[in-house]
DNA sequence: GGAGAATAATATAATAATTGAATAAAGAAA
DNA sequence: TTTCTTTATTCAATTATTATATTATTCTCC
């Protein structure tokens, strides 16, 4: 195994949900702060966090304060390699 | 996209328990009945039971009756291409 | 019919989703 | 420095979903 089983699934799960899909596939891409993904999303303010929040806890991305802002950036290997076989 | 959003999140969801992703790689290398999973897995044949019924209503699996036994067998394109990842 | 295997139904406990309201943190401006 | 604005997080409450065991039922072969 090249990844640990409890580990893959926590991220799988906080990748199962569409809105927290779509958030981190648009992260990928560009990395941006809670009320870019919240234009783009349509979707409460706290909704948006509390989904960056649970990305965030399962090792998917990382946060970095920008002035008043916070950008969020994907960093962890399986999910991205997850986000390439769904791009095709 | 080449994978559905909202399809690839049931998968996603299906393989996001522990249990699950053990059996679906499981059935993967060997295609099995309901009792060597759960001789595999050391589970109630009933929780094994409903976990596949949970990865074949995701569309992870097939089930093909072989007398009183029923075989079980990953089917799935996308989930196939995630479980060769994390054994890498 | 009886044994073994699979599924369905039910109940309960635990976990996750959602979002308005309150709070915090940073920057700008009076 | 006090106040206002923007941005983000946390709190709290409700609702929905999931996990699991137990029990009962169905299916297939002998």
């Amino acid at each position: 195994m090249k990844y640990d089983i409890d580990q893959t699934c926590k991220i799988l799960k906080a990748l199962s949900h569409p809105d927290r899909l779509k958030i981190v596939i648009g992260l990928y891409h560009d990395e941006c702060n809670v009320s870019s993904c919240q234009k783009k999303m349509g979707l409460p303010q706290s909704t948006i966090s509390q989904h960056l929040k649970t990305i965030k806890e399962a090792g998917i991305c990382v946060s970095m304060r920008k002035g008043n802002q916070v950008c969020y950036k994907v960093v962890n290997e399986f999910a991205i390699e997850v986000i390439k076989i769904i791009e095709g």
